[in-house]
DNA sequence: TATTATTAATGG
DNA sequence: CATTAATAATAC
């Protein structure tokens, strides 16, 4: 017996014949490499999508990978069947074969190794099997018309197994406590008892234990609206469309009503007995959101993987949608990846939200997987925004998506006036009075506000730069000193903080380097200007305009003021805790960074302030305008969501500007066609298709002779492709973390003809994806 | 990507 | 010539 276990211990994996093909989690496979490598499947029944662990290199050091493909002795090609290992362990199943051809095409589109696509697919926390028990069940062995003469029971035993047979067959398996409880029993004993006497067998499952998800009771009203007839036309065109693959863009100003053809979509999908998923940006995933698709499709069909879950509980949603414990999920960019079977339909909600992006390899786009995944699973994809990207809206007029809209808020509320105000004029007159910020208030904002505070309104005001000041630099024009990073080109920003001693610092946002403020020039001894206010700076300036009034109308920072953006919203927990506190009018205004944009419904939200429109349309990137637009759209959308008509109020230096004028407006498609001719006569995306490659190093010659090489190889393929390369030019922040950033552009007429190029370059091993070359198909940030 | 093998660079 | 640092080659 000894013998035998020692033996059976030893001996390497019986060679069953089967074979997997497994993709490891590392950078492997460049160029014409394979993408997976053999290995020996053992007993272990492992299938397409298991994560499993197996042995890597000489030492043999336990790599987990996924398995993509299971077969016989053809698979091991052309490797020597000696060296080919068997696979460790295998864990759980967290991918479908679908999902493995969703990452085959990610992995060539983004030029991401499969193995690192797939590992990224799957969240840490089902990786590292957090919460993940194996549990005991019991089931009868014998069914109720069975003798039982064969056994010695007691009474009480005879009693609890007469209980247990006149419960229906598909109670079981169950496990032992749940069967006491089934049968009214106190305790195990009895169940134990059946157990021994071979009347109840055992089996294991695996589970993951989490703790319930706390259900804010903050669920919508449970009345089901009656669509519009603008509503029902979107619905019923996607609907017609389950089953097959179609593209969609619903386009409703804000308040239309988007969420509510959602939620109508989805219930259609799943009375057809498929599941679906919908994406919503992180920052709009609010428990509101998420109760309200609970509350409507009922909480155990739904899953919703969003930031403040724990680990056990990722691991737990993950695992029910994968074993199909439910047929909805709700999440951000990566639930696209979520493990259900049979998609009906996948949503992408505010889809020009720029969150959808990984910025981290794979490089890939929520909304452009989500439309694959659709095309794949062949089914509809609707794509929702109030101010759609301009790729979907130029897909929308090439006939390559469906349009549908929402041109009017639901209910008799209407959109809000929008008055923009020209600062050049306000700062002349300003007058005398509280700081305001190098005229971060002006007059009329300021009599708006002082209005607001009269008639009780909310307010929320929008200034999209964190800290107090943007930049520090010489009084003197003659000595143009401006205090800057010693590892970046760019300047540092500064931060009050109460909390610190020297009542502030000036920090980096690219490498969070830290400096002291500087009290006077260090080039020419004269004063420092600070320029750029940020949040920090309104927040003083408005408790200052507000300083004579009564007391309880006064903006207090911290009780009737709060500032949000990701300096005090630390946690997902934090934003959401102000936002109900808003919501249920315990703060008067809120000051934030685009973080306010966007998933903030409140009522009595009457006045919004957009304290600077310019911050984002003097950006070095194409998209400036585009950007400048969705965000005075999205802030001015809060404003007058009750009955009440509400007002904006949008301050800027460029009062003519067509992205503020036209946002003013809301006039979306006047914007997108004009912006749509500037971006074709270029041409630039979404007229064509982009793929940016920046290469860094320490050493700025090096970095640049890099992008010269991947230019040089880029051109032949290029020219035979309709492609141009622009290159090598340093990027718009040369210098990052002491890296040296030099990039080239590469911009065909479309997706193939990148490809192609892309394609020449990594078989001419000229983008060795190593950590110095990042190659970023379809950028979105252009820094 | 991570590990290991190989080569180059020190310096006593 | 031993030790360390930089660089290249593989992984089944």
């Amino acid at each position: 017996m000894q013998d035998h276990l020692f033996h059976s211990h030893r001996a390497p994996p019986p060679d069953s014949g089967v074979y997997a093909r497994v993709a490891v989690e590392r950078g492997i496979e460049q160029g014409t490499k394979d993408a997976a490598l053999t290995y020996r499947a053992g007993d272990d029944p492992s299938s397409v999508g298991q994560l499993v662990e197996v042995p890597l290199g000489r030492g043999n050091t336990p790599t987990r990978g996924i398995v993509i493909e299971v077969g016989g002795p053809e698979l091991i090609g052309n490797v020597p069947p000696s060296r080919i290992k068997p696979i460790a362990a295998v864990h759980s199943r967290p991918l479908t074969p679908e999902l493995i051809e969703l990452a085959e095409w990610i992995s060539r589109y983004y030029i991401c190794p499969l193995g690192m696509t797939l590992g990224s697919m799957v969240p840490a926390a089902v990786k590292q099997a957090v919460g993940r028990r194996t549990e005991v069940l019991v089931s009868p062995t014998r069914g109720p018309g069975d003798a039982i003469d064969d056994v010695r029971l007691s009474p009480t035993a005879v009693r609890a197994w007469t209980a247990i047979t006149s419960l229906p067959r598909d109670t079981w398996p169950v496990t032992a406590r749940d069967a006491a409880d089934l049968i009214g029993e106190k305790t195990v004993a009895p169940i134990n008892r059946l157990l021994r006497a071979g009347l109840l067998a055992e089996g294991t499952r695996p589970v993951v234990r989490a703790r319930s998800e706390a259900h804010d009771a903050i669920f919508e009203s449970a009345a089901v609206p009656t669509p519009t007839p603008a509503q029902i036309a979107a619905i019923e065109r996607v609907a017609q469309s389950l089953g097959s693959f179609e593209r969609h863009l619903l386009f409703g100003v804000t308040g239309s009503g988007k969420t509510e053809v959602y939620l109508r979509l989805l219930e259609h999908t799943l009375d057809r007995g498929q599941s679906a998923i919908m994406l919503v940006p992180e920052i709009a995933l609010t428990p509101q959101t998420a109760g309200r698709v609970q509350a409507r499709l009922g909480a155990d069909q739904v899953a919703v993987l969003h930031s403040g879950l724990t680990a056990a509980q990722r691991n737990r949603a993950w695992s029910r949608a994968a074993e199909g414990g439910c047929r909805v999920v709700v999440g951000a960019r990566s639930a696209v990846f979520a493990p259900l079977n049979d998609v009906g339909l996948i949503i992408v909600d505010e889809e020009h939200d720029a969150s959808y992006k990984q910025d981290q390899l794979p490089r890939y786009h929520a909304r452009d997987v989500a439309i694959a995944r659709a095309h794949r699973a062949g089914c509809p994809v609707l794509l929702g925004s109030a101010t759609p990207s301009l790729e979907s809206w130029h897909a929308a007029r090439q006939q390559r998506s469906t349009l549908l809209r929402l041109p009017d808020r639901v209910g008799h509320a209407t959109l809000p006036a929008v008055r923009i105000v020209d600062m050049n004029a306000e700062r002349a007159t300003r007058a005398n009075g509280p700081d305001r910020g190098s005229g971060l208030v002006g007059p009329t904002l300021e009599r708006a506000l002082r209005a607001a505070i009269d008639n009780d309104h909310q307010i929320l005001l929008l200034l999209n730069r964190r800290g107090f000041a943007g930049r520090i630099v010489c009084a003197s024009s003659a000595c143009g000193y401006a205090h800057a990073c010693d590892h970046c080109d760019a300047g540092l920003v500064l931060h009050r903080d109460a909390m610190s001693r020297a009542g502030g610092y000036t920090r980096c946002h690219h490498c969070r380097a830290e400096q002291r403020i500087p009290k006077v020039c260090p080039d020419c001894g004269g004063t420092l200007r600070w320029l750029g206010p940020g949040t920090q700076r309104a927040e003083r300036v408005l408790e200052a305009i507000t300083a004579d009034l009564p007391e309880h109308q006064r903006l207090v920072v911290g009780e009737s003021l709060v500032r949000v953006d990701s300096d005090t919203m630390r946690t997902a927990r934090d934003y959401f805790e102000t936002l109900a506190r808003f919501a249920k009018g315990e703060i008067r205004a809120l000051l934030g960074t685009q973080m306010i944009a966007k998933g903030l419904d409140v009522a009595g939200v009457r006045l919004v302030g957009v304290l600077n429109a310019d911050t984002a349309l003097s950006m070095p990137d194409f998209r400036a305008a585009e950007r400048t637009y969705q965000l005075v759209s999205q802030v001015a959308g809060r404003a007058g969501r009750g009955q009440h008509p509400g007002t904006v109020i949008v301050q800027t230096l460029e009062p003519d500007a067509p992205a503020i004028r036209l946002a003013a407006e809301h006039d979306f498609e006047r914007f997108a066609e004009a912006e749509l001719r500037l971006r074709s006569a270029v041409p630039l995306p979404p007229a064509a298709r982009m793929a940016r490659i920046v290469c860094r190093d320490q050493d700025p010659a090096a970095a640049e002779q890099a992008a010269a090489r991947v230019a040089r190889a880029a051109q032949p393929a290029a020219s035979a492709a309709h492609a141009v390369v622009v290159g090598p030019m340093p990027c718009p922040i040369e210098r990052i973390a002491d890296h040296y950033r030099f990039c080239v552009e590469i911009t065909a007429p479309g997706p193939a003809e990148v490809q192609r190029v892309l394609r020449a370059l990594r078989d001419a091993r000229a983008i060795t994806s190593d950590a110095k070359t990042a190659v970023d198909v379809d950028p979105i940030a252009m820094m």
